[in-house]
DNA sequence: CGTTCTGTTGAAAGAATTCAAGTCCGGTGG
DNA sequence: CCACCGGACTTGAATTCTTTCAACAGAACG
């Protein structure tokens, strides 16, 4: 959202970079490689997560078109990003942006400006994680009705075992979730994937 | 850590900034408060926290000194900042930092370092929420010694409750699990808040 | 039209919280 | 110096929430 208004301010990114086509799965970066490039997604969408010890995966965040990944990194990569449906990236190696920033303020201020934002994502998104399972799924289809400009009906581009990871929680938590609030007509379903919202207040929590 | 290595590098926000002291509990900023500053921790101990409608608090990190906060702001503060003991904290405006930013691209690279290693450390902070009760309190103190520079001792600053509060969890869980930890032999307590690390492996999870 | 994958639902087990005592510690005043 | 107080911490038992395991329903696809 914000990040659309800022590429298309300046879409730097957009110029320097080339492009890369993804499968659905396929790995735009791993654990612990080298973090040459950023990232902005034109299509599709990218999922950044981690490998828990358990087995068990916790997804990071996703990225849809417009949106910035790969900015948290230092030399190494710390979490893997794959591609959750098909989908194409714009790849912008980090030592041309620097030596762009070096000349050029506007640049740098770009540069910062979506590290800020993604940083402030990225803790909201960790205050989901304080909240009961119920609340947490309200608040992550709160936060995609805001993605879609603030419209009441939403696509869930993702399969429940991704919200699952993203949230936290199983399969099952994450379906009776649902129904719970579908029990409070907080929501309805036009079908498993499209949800329309009727109360938001009942979804906050 | 790597944060005071940056700061030794460069001493910008020092030489700008202006010293505010603080009691305990003495407030840094308030959420929705415009956001006109970055902070650095010079002495004492910074939280930044959300309050939950469940009247609960989520801690988001703890700030030591050497530390950056307040960077993830846009135009206005998300979160609380106060002090969780004595404090002393540079305030550097933001206004000052940007038109510095635009005249020297050291000064701009600065900003973004700082900010891409707070996103990380978000991060890094959100996995711990993915993990059990006794996990998250392993991995917490684990934590601690790496910022102790690799040490097996940790001096707990915070009480039961600001970690019960940072790891999602209550008082009572946090210290069971510091129990079982020390029933497993992976810590031993020298008083309630010196802990001894003895096996580092069996605190990961 | 079945096969398969995704999603839902139910019952039992497990994990964390709540509520209620109790213990330990540091500080204060006698 | 000791006794006592209050706050921080621990422990136990009952409750609540989430997961696990297992079975089923529904949509997607050949």
């Amino acid at each position: 959202m914000s990040s659309v208004a800022t590429s298309s301010r300046f879409d730097l990114v957009d110029q320097i970079a080339s492009r890369r086509l993804l499968a659905r799965s396929g790995v735009v970066f791993r654990k612990n490689e080298p973090a040459t490039s950023i990232y902005k997604v034109e299509t599709g969408c990218i999922r950044t997560f981690a490998k828990l010890k358990s087995g068990r995966r916790a997804d990071l965040a996703f990225y849809f078109p417009g949106d910035y990944f790969g900015l948290e990194a230092r030399d190494r990569h710390v979490f893997f990003a794959e591609a959750a449906v098909p989908s194409a990236v714009l790849v912008a190696k980090r030592r041309t942006l620097n030596s762009l920033a070096n000349k050029s303020a506007d640049v740098a201020r770009f540069l910062l400006d979506i590290t800020g934002r993604e940083l402030q994502r990225a803790q909201e998104m960790r205050l989901l994680l304080y909240l009961s399972a119920s609340d947490r799924v309200g608040q992550f289809l709160l936060n995609l009705t805001k993605l879609n400009g603030g419209g009441r009906t939403v696509h869930l581009s993702m399969s429940r075992k991704d919200i699952a990871d993203h949230l936290g929680l199983t399969i099952e938590s994450v379906s009776r979730a649902l129904t719970h609030l579908t029990a409070k007509c907080a929501i309805s379903f036009d079908s498993h994937r499209q949800i329309r919202v009727n109360i938001r207040k009942s979804l906050a929590g």
